[in-house]
DNA sequence: GAGACGGGGTGACACGTTTTAATAACCTGC
DNA sequence: GCAGGTTATTAAAACGTGTCACCCCGTCTC
């Protein structure tokens, strides 16, 4: 037991070595009794192909590798399933890289996946840097930018219109009676807390009002809920709190939440507040929170296709950029 | 580019790809000056192992699998983090499948690890049984459990102590004066549950109280937020609410929390409420909550570093049952 | 000074598949 | 009945690395 390989079958099956290989690959090009004989050895002697030895042969591993900045969200949870899903349908296995936001880290993932000769990657990039990626390219290893729209055309990315979903948060709030919006956001660096304040500002744009005067931005630290509650702080400390709140992130306004609720505001009587990424503990807090929902499962699920579909046929294979549109979830915070 | 062999290297060296082989792998085994000469050819040809050649000819890739039962749970992700890290700093990467509960989708999983010749399997099992697992032995791939005893002594498992924190966290509500404590709990299949439901008891009965009449338990259709707030307005219709709630999980024991507080409980002066796992939102809801803390990250970096003892000498490998002790973290919720 | 020793390096083979060119068998239409 | 074409199968040659037996040459021992 656990040595048996293709010979063992095609001895046990009485065809050559080469024909067990084809009924594995193009079982088309088999005649269908010896194709039938086969499979019948290949289950009464438990074979299992060597994916290591395959891999060598026909110059491309049947692995996939995702590299994402931080495991511990939910939203990065949430790609991590749709892309385990997708693979696993197209009989791909996933390897998993966390970067947390290191770019030494991420190097060294990408690093392994190269040595592993992986069909594609997966990326959300922990930076604005390319070099490791094209480097990638060398080996004739396909990328799709996950949540982060391609740099260049020749690329295929995945991602969610952050944009959009700032001007639907803040226009959100407008559209309730607010005339003046605080966003609490996160570092700077981070593009997608940039495009959201970015849309925020648009639809301030739109409903008539001036965004330096109408939209207060504050910065949090990090984007965690700890970081909310302190902002909050700051905000009931320097006087009258806002009429509404636009939080980058849903962990940060829980923390906003969870200060104001404490200190008797009512909640959304006196101020209204919207988080972004609806994970799943919005729906759970206190006040349930209105957020802006992304497709995150989905995400991972096509960015998977698109890739083994570029892997499949890298001639004939068009790139796409592909964004999804944010969804409003209107909760009790803005109820 | 890109297609730069053991053997390049060896000619810009000026030795043989055997001894290449030997900088790689053995060092100690080359001459300083020699090895220097092939790390510099290695650095400036860019060289990356091809790892499916590597393992084809070592017998052993340098991959290990990880299957755990939801992804999506906090607690998993913790245990993927810290296994991802400890298998990097050991060379090897990690390919992640979730099982999503089902024992199919975990067996397909399996599979696909026996596929790659995986170095050694982590996994959470989503059943009792342990056939696929063996099935893995034949192929002389090491196992580790995951959060659960091993069935028996000749295995691996790193796990937490359930009845230990389900004793803790019941033992905390009596301290504080409760003499009845109902327990919100999950489906009677997990055993998890049984296990923390068990510890309850022992609380109950080392404080000379009749579990039988002391300890209420509801069973809970999941362990979700949603699931939680169905079970607490059970409770609140069905007269006046426990003075003391355990709860199998924080998301469950969040949702409870949700219905009291909107219901005009006084958490913690009516009713205490104390859940476990202590997932980050449990510091920040409304009423931040009491919880059962586990270290899964350690849980993951622990269990890679055996399973890799094991994979590097099976025969001079002790095999061990750790059992991590749970933490009680006290906050507002039972203040 | 002959033989044993050992560190440092070499070269060829094997790992289990995929693939290609070649062969064998079988039709089709004249 | 035979050329030409199609289909089903085979044999053998890779893929890039790790390992093992062997060789070379300077040192130590008696």
């Amino acid at each position: 037991m656990g040595d048996v390989g293709i010979r063992q079958v095609a001895l046990a099956a009485g065809v050559s070595p080469g024909t067990v290989s084809n009924v594995l690959n193009r079982p088309e090009r088999v005649a269908a009794g010896t194709r039938e004989r086969v499979v019948r050895a290949v289950r009464e002697l438990g074979f299992v192909r060597h994916g290591s030895a395959s891999t060598l042969r026909a110059g491309h591993s049947r692995i996939i590798g995702l590299s994402v900045i931080d495991i511990g969200n939910p939203f990065f949870t949430g790609v991590a399933a749709g892309a385990e899903d997708a693979a696993g349908e197209l009989g791909h296995a996933v390897i998993l890289g966390n970067s947390a936001g290191s770019p030494a880290k991420e190097e060294r993932t990408l690093r392994a996946f190269a040595e592993h000769r992986v069909r594609g990657v997966l990326i959300t990039p922990s930076g604005e840097d390319t070099r490791p990626l094209d480097g990638l390219r060398a080996y004739g290893i396909g990328v799709v930018l996950l949540d982060r729209p391609a740099y260049r055309p020749g690329q295929c990315s995945v991602s969610v219109d952050d944009v959009a979903g700032g001007r639907l948060a803040a226009g959100h709030l407008l559209g309730r009676g607010a005339r003046r919006v605080c966003h609490v956001t996160g570092p700077a660096g981070v593009r997608r807390c940039r495009d959201r304040e970015r849309g925020a500002r648009l639809a301030l744009a739109s409903a008539g009002l001036d965004p330096r005067t109408a939209l207060r931005t504050v910065r949090a630290p990090a984007m965690t809920a700890r970081a909310g509650q302190e902002v909050a702080h700051g905000l009931l400390r320097s006087g009258r709190p806002p009429e509404a709140i636009f939080c980058a992130n849903d962990m940060l306004a829980l923390g906003v939440l969870r200060v104001l609720l404490q200190a008797g505001v009512d909640v959304p009587g006196d101020v209204a507040l919207i988080g972004y990424d609806d994970i799943d503990f919005a729906a759970a807090s206190a006040v349930s929170l209105s957020s802006i929902r992304q497709p995150a499962y989905r995400l991972g699920q096509i960015a998977t296709r698109l890739l083994l579909d570029e892997c499949a046929d890298p001639a004939g294979h068009a790139h796409r950029q592909i964004m999804f549109q944010p969804e409003l979830v209107v909760r009790e915070s803005t109820g």
